[in-house]
DNA sequence: GTTGAGCGTT
């Protein structure tokens, strides 16, 4: 199952991403899309869990959770 | 050194 997590604060790093969701299930992949403008990221990443109904649940969990002060936004990807 | 809906860079 293929996540996609939007509206990210851009300070939060690739490690801090696979924290959120690394505690529903275990990640088979996850990468957080930088900016070469920046350097910092561009605020949305993608995470590939193992387990699909784990991915679902992180998903229900996760979505407009609070993260830096944000409302973070989790989908499944295409 | 910023930005704020979205489906990908080292």
């Amino acid at each position: 199952m293929k996540l996609i997590v939007l509206n990210l604060p851009r300070s939060l790093s690739e490690a801090d991403m696979a924290n959120l969701f690394k505690t529903f299930g275990e990640i088979t992949a996850f990468n957080l899309v930088m900016d070469d403008e920046t350097g910092s990221s561009k605020g949305f990443g993608f995470v590939e869990m193992k387990n699909g109904e784990e991915a679902e649940k992180a998903i229900e969990d996760l979505h407009g959770k609070k993260i830096e002060g944000r409302r973070i936004r989790v989908k499944t990807a295409h």
